[in-house]
DNA sequence: TCCGCACTTTACGTTAACGTCAACTTCAAT
DNA sequence: ATTGAAGTTGACGTTAACGTAAAGTGCGGA
């Protein structure tokens, strides 16, 4: 079902749950490249995945243009050069930093939604005793 | 140092990197709260944790009306109604399976950076043997 | 043949989250 | 007394990420 050679725009719309502009907005910001069959869109696999993979990033807080670094990184790695290649490496540690700064902010953000709940359920506890 | 009784917003700006045109739109955005001296801000600490929270939010994505939403479930713990007690329950649960979400986000994410950098040092190799 | 649906481009509108002046006031220091 | 640093309030500008409306193309079915 998703190992299909080529999808149509709004396939790809339904499946992850965004318009078709958001997807035209993507293709004109340079994270999609599908081809065409007269003027309607094509879509790859390959498109696919990067659909995927741009609306991952965003529910991380990354902007298209962050995504759009990482995909051109991925491309050249094929054919760089090496001095582009320590590059990209610098580029995949500087998002591994920010990943475990995210997971850090996550762990925060867990225990507070703890003393949160504990705090609301002493309220409730609270309330009942008091009718 | 930082359980100051009170903060100037450009102490807090250096602290946490923003702009003071940045805390002064989170005032009027709801997020802080601060006292006046004349017209002069007084940030209290409780300011500045929200300061620090909402700054988090933003890392992880989080929209400053989210951000703001979280604040007011907060405040609203001590005095609310039980149907407010509950409702605020349930946000909490979304909260959790968001950061679930992005828990998973960034395992696939770490994941894709293992496997770019691992073809990044094969490339490199490669051009290395060439020359 | 005409209808309707999916798709297209073009272009202007919108919201969030600030940036950037401009034109002050206040206060401490020279 | 003046100057400079830090603070203030408007008000308009900007960027990202789309929304939305207008006007047209292409195509399979009744």
């Amino acid at each position: 079902m998703s190992d299909k050679k080529t999808f149509s725009i709004s396939e790809l719309a339904k499946e992850f749950d965004v318009t078709t502009r958001s997807i035209r907005f993507y293709e004109d910001e340079g994270l999609l490249h599908p081809t065409r069959n007269g003027q309607t869109r094509i879509f790859s696999s390959k498109d696919r995945v990067r659909l995927k993979l741009t609306l991952r990033g965003k529910r991380m807080g990354f902007s298209l243009a962050e995504t759009r670094e990482l995909f051109s990184l991925w491309d050249e790695t094929a054919t760089g050069s090496e001095k582009q290649l320590l590059m990209a490496l610098e580029v995949v540690e500087r998002r591994r930093a920010q990943l475990e700064q995210q997971k850090h902010d996550i762990a925060m953000m867990e225990i507070e939604l703890d003393n949160h709940e504990a705090r609301c359920r002493e309220a409730l506890a609270e309330l009942r005793q008091a009718s």
